[in-house]
DNA sequence: TCTGGGGTCCTAGGACCC
DNA sequence: TCTGGGGTCCTAGGACCC
């Protein structure tokens, strides 16, 4: 049997873990650059917060129903979904962490019944991290997110667990399932089965393989086999290399001059080739793009991107960075409001791969490896290149952070403090 | 004033090869 | 009458996920 452990609300839930004050309060998490809600908080929900809203335009809101308002804090996400995963793996061999706050088990020689362990998954997790979570299990990855769904939707009755071991409560669980629900089924795919007439998980396992094939292709067709009980997806081994790496941000104010844009495009291509040389990849090509405010109707609309080969396999912060403004020359246009960029590795292989080619001047290798210890001692970005801005790091709107809880010792000793208070 | 960011996989179609 | 056919690789774009 798989199971799908979910972290419920997960950001606001590790606000909320420091914070005790705040766990029947009504919560919200903010998007980088304070922009959009991407966590809520059941109190949040009901008071008719949608995901996704933006700030701006609720901000009215969160004053008047006293919501509490966090910018996003990605070192505290990091390291509290780092905990609950170490957590998850004393309870079953094999752990896929499939995302920041979710994660597949394999579960089978169990020494209670399955439902039990579940409880006990979720009582563990709580005990240790502050994190409550929602358990799904059944013979299937894609029936254990269903039986997850349920989990969460009917808390108080399910208790956070939901199991599906029998072919009737399968069926049962599929015919109240909304086919918008189901993982695999986004905007697209809904729209052309409720034109269909399809409107349940257990109306799709009734279409015929062909029609799903033709138009859902073989994903599509691995669903639906996984929902009618016969698994076709297993643990995936989550050691895997990433296949392509990105850094894409918006910025706080609109950018005209090339000299701006290229200092961040610059940051960015740094930032890329730091996560690229931690993972011990290098990269054969990047991809370069401009966006103005889609939002802004009232300037010229601009979108360009364009993809830039590297002279050689590489993962040196210079011969990137080379590669990128060669790109952003290409695509930069003149009088045009930039509201967002980024930068995205591609064509990566291991950077053994990449001895066999050895084109790369000996000294970039020993250069990175200083600048990579430099910024891992002293604070990431103390190290710049002279392109860069020396006087700016990231620079976003973040007017709601919380304090680094876990990462960094004055924070710590100070949690501390105020617990024995 | 003000609307996120980082990924995966599949398919169709073009370029190119013999 | 009749104007090949099979294959690979690459890329753009679309679908989806959290």
């Amino acid at each position: 049997m798989y199971a799908i452990i979910d972290c419920n609300s997960f950001y606001v839930s590790c606000e909320r873990a420091f914070r005790p004050d705040l766990r029947t309060k009504p919560v919200v998490v903010l998007s980088n650059n304070d922009g959009c809600v991407i966590s809520r908080s059941a109190e949040a929900k009901l008071l008719g917060i949608p995901m996704g809203a933006p700030a701006f335009k609720f901000k009215k809101i969160f004053k008047e129903k006293q919501i509490k308002v966090f910018s996003s804090n990605y070192s505290l996400y990091g390291d509290m979904s780092s905990r609950v995963m170490e957590v998850l793996k004393q309870f079953a061999p094999e752990v896929e962490v499939y995302s920041i706050d979710e994660a597949f088990l394999l579960l089978e020689n169990l020494p209670v019944d399955i439902e039990t362990y579940a409880h006990q998954i979720k009582k563990t997790i709580f005990q240790y991290t502050n994190i409550p979570v929602s358990v799904g299990v059944a013979p299937t990855k894609a029936l254990s997110k269903v039986a997850n769904h349920v989990a969460k939707k009917f808390q108080q009755k399910t208790k956070g667990v939901f199991v599906i071991d029998t072919e009737e409560r399968r069926v049962k669980t599929l015919k109240w399932m909304p086919i918008a629900e189901v993982w695999g089924i986004g905007r697209g795919h809904h729209k052309r089965l409720s034109d269909l007439g399809i409107g349940t998980a257990y109306e799709f396992t009734q279409l015929s393989e062909s029609w799903v094939k033709k138009n859902m292709s073989v994903i599509g067709l691995r669903l639906q086999k996984d929902l009618k009980g016969e698994a076709t997806m297993t643990l995936d081994d989550d050691t895997r290399d990433k296949k392509a790496i990105a850094t894409t941000r918006s910025f706080e104010y609109t950018y005209k001059e090339y000299e701006e844009v290229k200092e961040r495009i610059v940051t960015f291509a740094y930032s890329c080739a730091e996560k690229l040389r931690k993972q011990k990849s290098a990269c054969t090509h990047a991809y370069v793009f401009l966006r103005s405010n889609r939002h802004d109707s009232s300037k010229e609309q601009y979108r360009a991107g364009t993809m830039v080969a590297m002279p050689y396999p590489t993962d040196s912060t210079l011969v990137i960075v080379n590669a990128v403004v060669k790109g952003l020359k290409e695509i930069f246009k003149a009088n045009i409001h930039y509201k967002r960029a980024g930068v995205v590795l591609t064509g990566l292989t291991t950077t053994k791969q990449v001895q066999l080619f050895a084109n790369e001047d000996p000294k970039h290798e020993s250069l990175m490896k200083i600048m990579d210890g430099l910024n891992d001692k002293f604070g990431a970005h103390k190290i710049k290149i002279a392109s860069q801005d020396l006087e700016r790091t990231w620079k976003m709107r973040q007017e709601h952070l919380s304090p680094q809880y876990t990462t960094k010792l004055s924070e710590i000793i100070e949690v501390n403090c105020n617990e024995r208070e």
